[in-house]
DNA sequence: AGTCCAGCATTTGCTGTGGA
DNA sequence: TCCACAGCAAATGCTGGACT
């Protein structure tokens, strides 16, 4: 077979592409840490157009080992290029001009950012990178974005084939490698497919064979770096109640699979702790899997992007793995904040530095009472620090916590996470290109009970709490009946952008 | 055969308590 | 005010009897 040219490589997967093993096909040998290995990581980011979406992303870089993530949906508005606190390089190319659609970029490894020759933004779809890797050889790296299955085939097609001339406009470059969205649906690989990797474009999703075409034009290979690692696990549990509902099977049944391990959410752990899922739980049970001669472990709980996912959807390891990273963050401005005496400077800098690593993710939680009080208790503890006050302190003044709210001027944390939570479930919803997440968001499933007990609160608890409410078109909760409009479900409120907006009981002003 | 409801089992998570 | 702990209220499904 045909040296490898191209390679799409992710977290604990892929090859490693070192100068070393350039030249001659011996298998690395010994050390399983990958020294030398060049990480490149790719990261559909939603957006990192504000700077707090900006430090956001900064903070879940700790723990993510990587030389270079490629981006896509940035969502920048224009060409910006700035450096992080530790020495990363942060480049992005900008949006659509007058659409929210687009915009990649990337962020290179602060120990790589003396190697990088030139970039290219060639559309908001499309860029590359060129780096110097050892004395004499190079490496260009094209992050995609390509247009969703709902878009024409046409423009699917031309996507594909600017991809390919690109890719061979990089020919000088001795490796070139393609990483991120290219939005194809896989099934299983094909007999003769070599190029493909163990998965194969479906042909029911992709009648043009659009992987299939560019990785035979451009006589690259695809990497095994799908989705995977990136599903959601509780998509994953929905996965296999819808399946049970289609196939009018029990889902007592399906969950008590789901119970006895053989759930599909199995994570599998390599010897230097990097999580890989396993979708084996769906299909049937594979074999072992082994890494550098060791079988992996399976566990129900690894630490993807930064933020821990547990089978059973618990999150109260997760709430503390926030703690820390609060503190951390809060590390990290202390000094700076310690010389402020403007209080709304002090507070804008802690809000988005601190603030968006305490609630990283927390659009994603159900929100119990236990988790407000745990998340405010963390957030009272960092604001006293802030203003360098402390229990006794205050026990001897007398003042309460809302006094040091009034002098610290924060943002209260538990508003921060609602508004967060309203904004993602309007960004679910009024998604279209028939993900697992807005499927299940508005599934209603006919004959499955909640268990026995007093029930968990639920994601969308907080939401339906306040969305029910009889609503006018400005926003305002009138008694008038004359006034009133007709009642709407939740989740159909939240498709229409400008009533959502209007009904946040969070948002500006309210 | 279907509906309603009290009582039971079960589970979550809230509240009170006491020490620091 | 925080934290750990214990006890218990609340919320749910299930069951079986009374009633239509």
């Amino acid at each position: 077979t045909a040296r490898p040219r191209c390679r799409t490589a992710q977290r604990g997967q892929g090859h490693p592409i070192t100068e070393q093993h350039s030249g001659h096909h011996t298998k690395p040998t010994g050390t399983p840490r990958h020294d030398n290995d060049l990480r490149i990581c790719t990261l559909n980011a939603r957006t990192v157009a504000s700077e707090c979406s900006q430090s956001t992303l900064e903070h879940s870089l700790t723990g993510i080992r990587y030389d270079v993530i490629c981006l896509q949906e940035t969502k920048s508005r224009t060409l910006t290029e700035r450096t992080f606190d530790d020495g990363a390089k942060l480049i992005l190319g900008p949006k659509v001009e007058g659409k929210n659609i687009g915009g990649i970029g990337f962020i290179i490894h602060p120990r790589l950012t003396s190697s990088i020759i030139s970039f290219s933004v060639i559309s908001p779809r499309l860029g590359v990178l060129r780096l110097r890797i050892g004395r004499s050889s190079s490496i260009a790296i094209l992050t995609v974005y390509a247009p969703t299955s709902n878009a024409t085939i046409e423009e699917r097609q031309a996507f594909f084939n600017e991809v390919a001339s690109v890719y061979e406009g990089e020919k000088k470059h001795f490796y070139r490698v393609i990483a991120g969205d290219l939005n194809v649906r896989v099934g299983p690989r094909r007999d003769g497919a070599f190029r493909t990797g163990p998965f194969h474009t479906d042909p029911q999703g992709d009648p043009d064979d659009l992987l299939f075409n560019l990785l035979s034009s451009t006589r690259s290979f695809h990497g095994n770096s799908l989705s995977f690692v990136s599903r959601d696990i509780k998509e994953h549990r929905s996965t296999v109640l819808l399946r049970a509902a289609e196939a009018r099977r029990s889902l007592k049944k399906a969950k008590q699979e789901l119970s006895k391990g053989r759930s599909p959410m199995e994570a599998v752990l390599d010897s230097d702790g990097t999580a890989i899922t396993s979708r084996a739980g769906i299909e049937e049970r594979g074999p072992d899997i082994a890494l550098h001669g060791e079988t992996l472990v399976e566990t129900d709980a690894y630490v993807y992007l930064g933020r821990e996912l547990r089978g059973d959807g618990s999150i109260d390891t997760e709430l503390k793995r926030r703690k820390r990273a609060a503190w951390a963050a809060y590390g990290s401005i202390r000094e700076v904040t310690s010389m402020l005496k403007d209080a709304k400077l002090r507070s804008a800098l802690f809000d988005s530095h601190v603030l968006p690593a305490l609630c990283y993710a927390a659009e994603s939680w159900p929100l119990s009472n236990s988790v407000i009080s745990y998340m405010q208790t963390t957030h009272r503890a960092l604001e006293r620090s802030l203003i360098g006050t402390n229990l006794y302190t205050m026990h001897q003044k007398k003042r309460s916590s809302s006094d040091v709210r009034r002098q610290s001027l924060l943002t209260d944390p538990i508003r921060y996470i609602k508004r967060a939570k309203h904004r993602w479930a309007g960004h679910v919803l009024r998604r279209d290109d028939g993900r697992w997440s807005t499927t299940v968001t508005e599934w209603f499933a006919p004959d499955l009970r909640r268990p026995p007990g007093k029930p968990p609160v639920r994601w969308r608890d907080s939401i339906v709490e306040y969305a029910k409410m009889p609503y006018s078109v400005q926003g305002r909760i009138t008694r008038s009946s004359s006034q009133r409009q007709p009642y709407r479900h939740w989740t159909t409120r939240a498709r229409d952008r400008e009533e959502w907006r209007n009904c946040d009981p969070y948002g500006n002003g309210r």
